[in-house]
DNA sequence: GTCTATATGGGGATAGAC
DNA sequence: GTCTATCCCCATATAGAC
């Protein structure tokens, strides 16, 4: 905790975040962490006590900038529109950028958080869920109230599954678009941040807003269901 | 490979789709497998060769019926519609239905795949790609050709991507579903199934027909773009 | 704070009896 | 086909010198 305290630690936070999203938590030793980080074996455990604990580390250093930028952009919005409802657009756009867009202090660190986050949502058992989801709590019901008022027609269960959906689309799009790269034989290009993230956005907007069908469902439901939305 | 052959291949391919789902593939040990399957330690080698091609082999077994199923689906569309686009909805239905009704030989076996299925694609090193994307390949195409006729409107990059983004949405809906049961605070239930499918169903349908737009789309994209889609 | 050396345990895989 | 016993390696974690 010096001032002028070496790096020791970030650099050990930097070679796991990377390996752990090239090769998964369990897959990656100490000591392939240190040795990347060029640094000796002991002081994974003299810094962080245990590998699980430097994962935990490694993870509310990233989701602190995530919560944060997300609540700027969130502070932004509602001081742009004060008690009117903001936009679908803007609200996707604090959700989904700030995962997009983690930088870190080393160049492309951001993109092997990005995938380990991917990784990591998908893994059920893990000491994570309380680190995401407390990190999560406060932006979570502030937006929680902003898409409510955004979408008043659609009710709050479909508005989390929804938003869900959302944050599906978008982990995915994040940790495996190297398979996207594939099945399309190279026609979508997943290192194009910006080009994705337009679409995703168009997709995500389109879902959030379109109407729900109270009854059954069953059949022939598009054709007919072009009941505009109010606002 | 008797007609009258044990059981103990499948009793072991059985507990590895579980065990792999509850905890990983790298944190899931052959003796764990084998005690959960109650056969003996070295059976799985002796069936398997491999803990890696028996997880190879668990995928496999079903990526196969999922790929039948799809198809399955397929083929009755193709024959009700004949050369008439099929709607979005049935195409969506071929897409998703399978990947969330694996239904194995034994009961909750179906589950714990889907949730593997969750985790693998996340994991970008794995070995499991080919086999992701050989079984799927038949079915990619024709569900492509399909789709681009039915919404002959989007750019066919445009439409892999929102595709890929519907998969996205799925498997997370799959993989991580207990996340959104706290988030929501019990309001969302994800064990029901059906209900769950029908908003995910109108999530993605919604995603994929919303129009492109073609130049920037960076102000007021949505208050604006209300021109009525064709079709 | 950083290093070497090592304790301690569990992992996948196999040999060879039955 | 199934079992026991075991090989051999690599993992995390720590003790203790510097």
């Amino acid at each position: 905790m010096d001032v002028l305290m070496t790096n020791t630690k970030d650099n050990i936070l930097d070679a796991a975040e990377r390996l752990f999203a090239e090769r998964g938590y369990e897959a990656t030793s100490m000591r392939a962490i240190t040795s990347a980080a060029g640094v000796n074996l002991a002081a994974v455990n003299y810094h962080f006590h245990s590998k699980e604990r430097l994962l935990q580390a490694l993870f509310t250093r990233r989701l602190e900038m995530l919560n944060r930028k997300r609540m700027e952009l969130m502070d932004a919005y509602e001081a742009e529109y004060g008690k009117r409802p903001i936009p679908i657009e803007k609200l996707v756009h604090a959700l989904i950028e700030p995962m997009i867009d983690i930088t870190g202090e080393r160049p492309n660190s951001n993109k092997a958080f990005s995938v380990l986050l991917g990784r990591m949502y998908s893994s059920p058992h893990s000491s994570l869920d309380g680190i995401l989801l407390s990190d999560i709590r406060n932006f979570a019901e502030r937006f929680e109230t902003a898409i409510r008022r955004s979408l008043p027609d659609i009710p709050p269960e479909d508005l989390y599954w929804r938003v869900f959906f959302a944050l599906g689309a978008t982990i995915h799009s994040l940790a495996s678009s190297h398979l996207l790269q594939k099945i399309s034989r190279g026609l979508c290009n997943p290192d194009d941040r910006k080009g994705a993230q337009e679409k995703l956005t168009a997709f995500i907007v389109a879902g959030l807003k379109t109407p729900t069908n109270p009854g059954l469902m069953k059949k022939r439901l598009s054709r007919t269901a072009k009941t505009d939305r109010g606002k």
